[in-house]
DNA sequence: CAGTGCTTTTGTGTATACATGAAGGGCGGC
DNA sequence: GCCGCCCTTCATGTATACACAAAAGCACTG
């Protein structure tokens, strides 16, 4: 593998867990020498996450960890409202009824045998991709990318409880059923709602957060 | 200004003009030389515009310019209408009605007047920025500014002639209305009708060109 | 003592040298 | 004569050296 994919690869996998908090300077020298790379990959890494929109340029010198707060997901889930919407209607007339269908079997069972979240996540992954796949669309599929590499760093600061997986895999489940059954009008407003209540959750929690800082 | 940004501008320009045509290799020692950079500040370059979609890697080895075909198009202005609709919704919701009914009146004179081309164009860039600072959401602009990187490419393919032009300028005249009254729906379904419109002319110019493809 | 200007230092921007790997051509064998 | 293997060459990936600019610190002056 490429230096400059390590690197980065490294780097996102840091930012993403918190080790690299917001604001963290990323001196090119001291993370060149800390990853074991030169600077000129580790430039590349760090443009690439310039354009993910993970770090910004403060000023002309200095690189740091981009700051995520409330108004910052907001925006963030209004350009998923807008996007995902759009790939539910398109999932809806283009894909396969029988894949969605089954999808929407896993998240039915899924709710009722209430598994872990690692099984959770992995069928949200995989329905993601199935969705992306039907879409079949470069732009979509790449704005719909840089999206979820934010979330994770959402998730992460807003943890989710249980309570909220369970009505998020309910609610998974009926846009699910909605493409399979190629109604794009029930895709789209499933997923309005389905994006609404995760919004909701992860700004309650994010409050709740803020009110008692400890359990870090 | 630095040796990379010079490097992403000319070969941006030159994408755009389509003096470098689709399919175009681009060779980092060969373009490095013919710009008067070193390669280093090329490689950024071409970071830059591969991100944008402009450029793909054909293989590990070979950049070339990326091919814009008609079912391109298409995927671009399904993601443009998600975005552009859901940007004319949030502008009708915060924008100062003021200003755009100003961009409005103006869009109406430019109708009755019949005004060229460039007038044309730099109107819409202004109404295009006016959006942007009414939305206010750095995903979502980042993302329209994507998408008019890629649209300067498609305009040029697909020459737009003055009775499609002028019919933009009364769709664009209804948009800003829709804003300055703050009526969300309006606005969102006459961005709809925009797009369609603006995508069939385009398809309709492409599908013509190639039946004839003299007149370049 | 404070302010300003100079100097030093540090970090980025750029150029170039080196390593590595793949692709193409040529030569040899079958 | 054709096929296959090896060698050469050239491209990219990486490392590093150099240049420049900005910021910080110190010294000198008012």
């Amino acid at each position: 593998m490429r230096a400059s994919d390590r690197a980065y690869r490294t780097l996102l996998g840091e930012i993403q867990d918190g080790q690299l908090p917001a604001g963290a300077v990323l001196g090119e020298v001291e993370q060149a020498a800390r990853l074991g790379v030169s600077r000129t990959p580790l430039r590349e890494a760090l443009a690439r996450l310039a354009a993910d929109g993970l770090v910004v340029q403060q000023s002309p010198r200095v690189t740091v960890v981009s700051d995520v707060d409330a108004d910052d997901i907001r925006a963030l889930f209004e350009f998923r409202r807008a996007l995902e919407e759009a790939a539910a209607r398109l999932a809806a007339t283009r894909a396969d009824p029988a894949e969605f269908a089954e999808l929407a079997a896993e998240f039915d069972r899924t709710s009722l045998r209430g598994e872990g979240r690692e099984h959770y996540y992995d069928l949200i992954a995989r329905f993601d991709a199935a969705l992306d796949d039907a879409v079949d669309n470069v732009y979509l599929s790449s704005a719909l990318r840089t999206i979820r590499t934010h979330l994770v760093r959402v998730r992460r600061l807003a943890r989710e409880n249980p309570q909220r997986l369970s009505a998020s895999v309910g609610e998974h489940a009926l846009i699910a059923h909605a493409i399979a059954a190629q109604d794009a009008d029930l895709a789209a407003h499933a997923t309005h709602v389905h994006l609404h209540n995760a919004l909701t959750s992860i700004l309650a929690s994010l409050a709740e957060a803020r009110t008692e800082p400890g359990a870090a």
